[in-house]
DNA sequence: GCGACTTTGTGCACACGTTCACAACTGCCT
DNA sequence: AGGCAGTTGTGAACGTGTGCACAAAGTCGC
C-alpha cells in the first residue's frame, strides 16, 4: 500500500472487522511462546484466506518481513495500536438483567483497556445492588457522571433501548453497543453496533432448512424435486 | 426477480441478513394494528435503504402491490417462512455459566420457533442443577440425546469450546452458534456464527479513537488555533 | 372508463470486497 | 558474491452488494 493511504488512515470496514480476529489468534501464538508467524499459518489460524490476511495488515502498513513473516509480538503492538487498544476506554452497561450481570462480570472487558466504570439501571429495586464490585445506579446519573463514557452497553428490553440510547447520546457517548433486538436511530457522528442472538439464530435456520431441502432433493435426486419441496 | 431465481432460491447472504431486522420491523407494525406499509416507511423503520429493502424483498417473490405497499401480516408470514420459523428447531445450549443462564432464561427462543431442549455443562457441580425449568445434564449425555439437535449454542470458556463444538457436530449438530472468543474449525456442512462481544467492542474503540483524531485535527484545522486544546 | 397519482420491481452503473498470481525482496547456503 | 528457497505486498480480474432512476402496474376519484 502507498504511504499516502497509509498516512490518511483509509482502512477498509470489513478489514477492520477481521483485525479483533487476528489479535487474538496472533495473542494465543504469543502465549504459546511462538515468535514469528507466516501469513499462510496465522490465517489458517484465523480461519480466513492468506492472500486476505495479508491484504489486510498492508493496509496498516509494510510490517512483514519477506521470506521470513510477521514478528507476532510486534503485530499484535500495531494492530492493538490500531485498534485503539493502548488507550483506555471508559464502558457503562445499562440494564442490569440477566444479560446485564453476565456482561458484568465479563472478564474479557478488562483485558484490553475496556473498563466497566458505572452500571445503570432504570428499576428502584436494582438500584443500589452490588454487582461485581459497582455500585448499580440510577439513570439519572448518568448526567452528573464524574468521568466521561466512550462506549455505552444497552442490555435493556427492546421497548426501553430507544429512551436509554438517547440518554446516553445527551451524555455525550458516541459508541453504542446494543445487546437489545431493535433499531436504533441515532444522530451521525454515532456508532451503533448490535449484537443479537435472535437474528443470529434466524439465519442459522434459514441455512439450516436450507441444507434439510437439499438432503430431501439428494435423497429424491429428481429435477422435479426441488420444485416439490418448494411448494 | 425471474421465477427461475425464485424457485431455485439465490437469496444473498446479505439479504439473508436483514430478513430477521424485516422481520421483527413488521412484526412490530402488526402488533400496532397496521396493515398496510410501503417501502419507504419500512425501509425507514428498519434503518436501511427502500430501494434495498425492495430489492431484498423481491428475492422472495413479489409480494407488493404497486402503488399501495405491502400486506404486513402476509409480509411477515412470507418471511417467516422463508427463514424456516415455520418450523420447530430444537436447540442445545452448552455451557450454563453466567451468559448460559442469561441464554436459557433468554424469552426470545421460545418466541420463533426456536426450543431450548437441553442444556449441558462440563462441570459436575453444575449438572444437575435446574435452570429455567430444565435440568443441567452431563457432556456424556449428548450422544444419548432422544431429540436431535438443530442448533447447538456454545456458551463454554473459549479453550474449551473447540472439543465441545467437535462433540456437537459428531452428535449430528449442523448448525452452531458461539459466543466464545476464539475460531472454530468445522468440516463442510456445518455453520458456525459468532457473536463476540468483544470483537464488536474492538471495532468501536477503532471508531471511536478515529473520531477523537478527527477531532483535535478539527480544532487544529479551524482558525481560532485551537491546537492549544489538543496538548 | 380514464387520467392522475402512488409505489413496486429492476436494469444499470458504480463501489466494495475477495482471490489469484506473481514480481520484489529477504535470508541462507555454498 | 551469487543463486536459491521462501514469503510478502500488490496489480488485476472477478464477484458481490448498493443505490439511482424509471418503466410497469396498480389504486382512486370522477
Amino acid at each position: 500500500m502507498s504511504d499516502e493511504q497509509v498516512i490518511r488512515r483509509g482502512i477498509p470496514e470489513a478489514t477492520v472487522a477481521r483485525l479483533p480476529i487476528y489479535l487474538r489468534t496472533l495473542s494465543a501464538l504469543a502465549d504459546r511462546g511462538i515468535a514469528t508467524v507466516s501469513s499462510e499459518e496465522l490465517a489458517t489460524a484465523a480461519g480466513v484466506n492468506s492472500a486476505k490476511l495479508r491484504k489486510d495488515l498492508s493496509h496498516l502498513g509494510s510490517y512483514g518481513v519477506r521470506g521470513v513473516g510477521y514478528d507476532v509480538e510486534y503485530l499484535v503492538y500495531q494492530i492493538g495500536r490500531e485498534l485503539g487498544l493502548t488507550q483506555d476506554w471508559p464502558v457503562a452497561i445499562v440494564g442490569i438483567g440477566n444479560l446485564g450481570h453476565a456482561l458484568a462480570g465479563y472478564a474479557g472487558f478488562a483485558t484490553r483497556g475496556f473498563r466497566v466504570v458505572a452500571l445503570f439501571d432504570a428499576d428502584p429495586a436494582v438500584v443500589g445492588e452490588d454487582v461485581g464490585g459497582q455500585l448499580v445506579r440510577s439513570m439519572a446519573d448518568l448526567e452528573q457522571l464524574a468521568e466521561p463514557i466512550a462506549i455505552g452497553v444497552i442490555a435493556t428490553p427492546a421497548g426501553r433501548a430507544q429512551e436509554v440510547c438517547d440518554q446516553l447520546v445527551a451524555a455525550g457517548v458516541r459508541s453504542v453497543l446494543n445487546f437489545a433486538p431493535c433499531v436504533l436511530v441515532v444522530p451521525d457522528g454515532v456508532d451503533v453496533r448490535k449484537v443479537d442472538l435472535s437474528t443470529e439464530l434466524q439465519i442459522l435456520a434459514f441455512h439450516e432448512q436450507r441444507k434439510a431441502i437439499r438432503d430431501v432433493v439428494g435423497a429424491v435426486d429428481s429435477p422435479l424435486g426441488l420444485a416439490g419441496a418448494a411448494g
